[in-house]
DNA sequence: ATCTGTAGCGCC
DNA sequence: AAAGGGCGCTACAGAT
């Protein structure tokens, strides 16, 4: 049955009924299944029409204009939620000074279920569908703004309640089926924070940014100029623009410089290589990223101006105007929107929430080493800058993912460079595989061997992600024999992770997703298991490598056409699952690591009564970012250090996870 | 005029 | 045999 409350209504299983009814009615009840509509996505700027409490045998949808949230507060503090998409709604409830305290989110149900499978559709449609034969019909979705509390706007509104205990019924099933209950609860228990950040937003100093910009126009019509006379100055009269202009005598090129295309074939006249392997097709294709064109930076003065161009053009575009627009007319902050759950647990930020455009706030350029920067200039990391009374907290976790993968691998080589605080981790891998340097103390090798310790630097990256001798001699411009070299004399001193790396691509093999770790379980889903396995069976049918070689020598049109791409793709395939296999565990559970600290701290202010007082702006991964009153700060910074450190307790047995806090008046990171 | 895919690059 | 993990945004280029 369907109650209606704030308006007399009398239709077919839909009747009155009021606030005391219901609450009485779920008074005996654990969990309610919980839904609201709205005006819109943001509650600075948008209402609450109507929130709808329900179960599968009675659903109340309540006209939130009579009857104020608040009134219900007791309910929703104390019973468990079930909600799809909780995000939204909480927000709404937040700004209502209501922060309940037991979550299901459905939406992240099944997020966590099909980790790793973008296809699959995740609303609540789609959901029920995907677990019942009932469906919900949301064409209705959005009509209560104009046309009220009639009897289909009633219906619709009730249902969205109906089925969300039933579908965490399935869900608990699924989820115990796959171990993931845990993965579970820290979701349910993220999403509480997650809604907090959003809804504090990081405040952007208008002025100053509408500075940069200005700054960065200036630079970027210097190297603008700077390209074009370049063009005209060696008179390239093919790309110097011949048409006259009676107002203006200066020659302009008609090179757009944003073009990667026309760069490409400017470059290659001047005898630049633009050519890199393509990965779709195993051929080759033109490319103009810095990369490619840092390696040749010796072969035309011109390409050192055209990396200063695209950089100034990257500070003009992504980072310039548009982000004035993101600015809350009601908070005067910024609001991103956080999608919760990637591929590997990690959070992504940025895309449309509705018809509202929201902005990326994880990829802001950082501030320049101190010894780096220049006076007077404005970086964008300064832009941001707390609200006039407060200070920033600004924390993140030294080395995070190395610690965990020390941990992970348990290499006991590692582990003692950690246990010892020998210092520098670079030097200590260069220690490693360079003979000569065995008996360098690491300091000296920091300072006298630099390009030793640069060299090991970016081979222990390569390796972390999975890349191989091929890899580190492209990185570094150096011979494939000596990349090879580097990465076999890294496995040498460092037998744990090969190890691990064996036992990880097994596992993910075997089961047909990477287990992130054991303390959570945490999985992700290989989407293209089946067609790894379907060309396995391939290759691993009996005679198949004989008739390989024999076709091969033949260069056969049954060896160009079919057991080529079949192997082509095995490996393919095979090396993509072993790529996961190594860095998922590693990037996933260290976003776990940071959500439980964000938890920790979340409860921290929860319980302490600061939800008015302390804002959350900002999370990238390993790094967070608070604001709270001045007087604050010292406390405050001693809070995350620790929420963060008992976070990372959890996970790092052996080698523990430090994290440090400082306390600034921007963005200072 | 509007949509889609790609190249390139910002962050961790 | 192929050859570095995870994201999102902006510009261009080509298509509709």
């Amino acid at each position: 049955m369907i109650y209606v409350i704030g308006n007399e209504v009398n239709y077919i299983n839909i009747r009155s009924s009021t606030i005391e009814d219901m609450v009485d009615y779920f008074s005996g009840k654990d969990e309610i299944g919980f839904d609201t509509e709205t005006t819109g996505f943001d509650p600075y700027t948008c209402n609450l029409l109507s929130y709808q409490l329900g179960d599968s045998h009675n659903q109340f949808v309540v006209d939130a204009n009579q009857y104020p949230i608040n009134i219900i507060e007791d309910l929703l503090k104390k019973k468990l939620l079930i909600i799809h998409n909780a995000k939204f709604d909480l927000k709404f409830l937040y700004h209502n000074d209501i922060y309940p305290t037991r979550i299901w989110d459905t939406y992240l149900g099944e997020c966590v279920l099909h980790k790793g499978d973008k296809s699959v559709r995740k609303g609540l449609d789609a959901t029920l569908s995907r677990y019942t034969i009932y469906s919900l019909n949301k064409s209705i979705r959005g009509v209560i703004h104009r046309e009220g509390f009639t009897e289909r706007v009633i219906r619709y509104a009730a249902e969205d309640t109906e089925y969300l205990g039933l579908i965490k019924a399935f869900q608990i099933s699924k989820l115990k089926q796959y171990d993931l209950m845990r993965s579970m609860d820290l979701e349910n228990e993220f999403v509480k924070v997650l809604t907090f950040i959003e809804y504090s937003g990081i405040k952007l100093d208008k002025d100053l940014w509408t500075r940069k910009i200005i700054q960065n126009e200036k630079d970027y019509k210097e190297s603008l100029d700077e390209l074009n006379n370049w063009i005209i100055d060696n008179n390239l009269v093919k790309y110097i623009d011949t048409q006259l202009d009676l107002f203006d005598d200066t020659k302009s090129t008609t090179i757009s410089w944003s073009s990667p295309t026309q760069v490409v074939e400017l470059f290659k006249s001047l005898g630049i290589n633009t050519q890199v392997p393509d990965e779709k097709n195993g051929g080759f294709k033109d490319s103009v990223e810095a990369n490619v064109l840092e390696k040749q930076i010796d072969k035309s003065p011109i390409i050192p101006i055209y990396l200063k161009y695209k950089q100034q053009e990257k500070l003009l575009s992504t980072y310039g105007k548009a982000v004035l627009d993101k600015i809350n007319p009601a908070t005067g902050r910024i609001h991103t929107q956080f999608t919760q759950i990637m591929d590997t647990g990690r959070l992504s930020s940025g895309g449309k929430m509705g018809d509202q455009e929201t902005m990326n706030i994880q990829n802001i350029p950082r501030l320049p080493d101190k010894d780096d920067r220049i006076d007077g200039y404005i970086y964008e990391r300064e832009c941001f800058v707390p609200e006039e009374s407060n200070v920033f907290i600004n924390a993140d976790y030294s080395g995070q993912e190395q610690v965990v993968f020390a941990n992970w691998t348990k290499d006991p080589d590692l582990i003692a460079f950690y246990k010892s605080n020998l210092g520098d981790m670079h030097s200590f891998i260069a220690s490693k595989i360079f003979p000569k340097l065995k008996d360098v103390p690491l300091k000296r090798i920091k300072e006298e061997y630099k390009e030793e310790r640069q060299i090991a630097k970016s081979a222990g990256f390569a390796i972390n992600y999975g890349g191989d001798g091929n890899t580190i001699a492209d990185n570094l411009n150096l011979p494939k024999e000596r990349g090879e070299e580097i990465y076999n004399s890294y496995f040498k001193a460092f037998p744990g992770v090969s190890e691990y790396f064996k036992k990880a691509t097994a596992q993910a093999l075997r089961d047909g997703y990477i287990l992130f770790n054991d303390i959570s379980k945490s999985k992700c889903f290989i989407s293209f298991i089946n067609k790894y396995r379907e060309k396995e069976k391939i290759v691993n049918s009996p005679g198949f490598w004989e008739k390989y070689r024999e076709e091969k020598k033949l260069n056969s049109d049954l060896y160009k056409y079919t057991l080529k791409p079949d192997v082509s793709s095995y490996f393919k395939l095979r090396g993509n699952i072993s790529r996961m296999a190594l860095n998922y565990p590693i990037q996933g559970s260290s976003s776990e690591v940071t959500k439980i600290a964000c938890i920790h701290i979340y409860n921290y202010i929860l319980d302490n009564d600061l939800m008015d007082v302390v804002k959350f702006p900002n999370v990238i991964h390993d790094e967070v970012l608070l604001e709270c009153p001045k007087h604050m700060g010292e406390t405050m910074k001693k809070i995350v250090e620790d929420c963060m450190e008992r976070a990372g307790n959890v996970y790092c047995k052996i080698v523990p996870l430090k994290a440090e806090a400082s306390i600034c008046n921007f963005w200072n990171h």
